[in-house]
DNA sequence: AGTGTTACGTTGGGCAAGCCAACGTTGGAG
DNA sequence: CTCCAACGTTGGCTTGCCCAACGTAACACT
């Protein structure tokens, strides 16, 4: 019976902020992206993201991109370069760049990704209609329109 | 002239993603926070506004409250226990439950966070006006409706 | 020319958060 | 009395963010 026991509240100090809103809503998605793939993907699904909008980039670009910073974008590189998902050589324009490119696995890769993510995404707003859906993008990308994308 | 040249935009897959704008919120109120306090202060304000609006609370009941699993609300009792910002004693009436409890200098220390929490809120949401910071607080409190405030 | 500055990629490390697994203790239900 | 569930604790793993340092390469300056 009784199970109505379940409306544990946080606090409404917590509540009144927007920035723990938006750190729950973001492990929320996590956990819903967990279920369908390995938490790394969503990096993957960032560096493949930009490299198929934006064509060859060195690895600065990705991160100025993305607001990621270059040790970790190193990182994500080299483990979609191992996964044989993009490809990465010397800009020989300026030798001291990476000119990264998606490849044809990666690009497969990233619409697997984006499936799975528009699952968890489903899952994420479910209790949202399509305009609430709508309005909340609408005022998250006003909130990081006010920041530069950049890393740190 | 031209320093236009900032406007290095994401890709529109990543913009798309709700889960992504929250992380990247959430991520830029970390940095907003931290020019005020040590970024341990955000489990802190947790705590210790739960325990303030709700009174002596169990450690599991806290984790409940606050979407944290009993092994962290372990450590962040702690912490603040070990600064003299709660009381924590055995539950009589249970031995196997810690009756956690504010007391003055965790009040204080509360209202500080609370203070300086209000200044990197305010200048988290600077691009949005009084009626867009409502709106987006609605939409996301109504997105944290639809799941439960547990940890895992 | 040579010098200094800057950008790039890499490596290593620190810290906070979220999560899982295990243990011993205690309470309650059968 | 036995079994099961909840509690608090410890330890460990992973991701994300960040800072610092190094060697290489481009660029500016004089």
């Amino acid at each position: 019976m009784g199970d109505a026991n379940d409306d544990l509240q946080p606090p409404a100090r917590l509540r009144a902020l927007t920035s723990w809103q938006a750190s729950r809503v973001s492990t929320i998605g996590a956990r819903m992206t967990a279920k369908y793939m390995p938490l790394t993907a969503r990096s993957d699904f960032a560096v493949l993201a930009a490299l198929e909008e934006y064509g060859a980039l060195s690895q600065a670009d990705l991160g100025r991109r993305l607001g990621l910073d270059r040790n970790d974008v190193s990182g994500i590189v080299t483990r979609l370069q191992t996964g044989g998902h993009l490809d990465r050589q010397a800009d020989p324009d300026d030798r001291r760049r990476n000119l990264v490119t998606i490849n044809q696995a990666g690009r497969r890769y990233l619409e697997q990704i984006q499936r799975n993510a528009d699952k968890a995404q489903a899952e994420l707003l479910s209790s949202l209609d399509e305009d609430e859906r709508g309005q909340l993008h609408a005022l998250l990308v006003k909130v990081l329109e006010g920041h530069k994308p950049e890393p740190a």
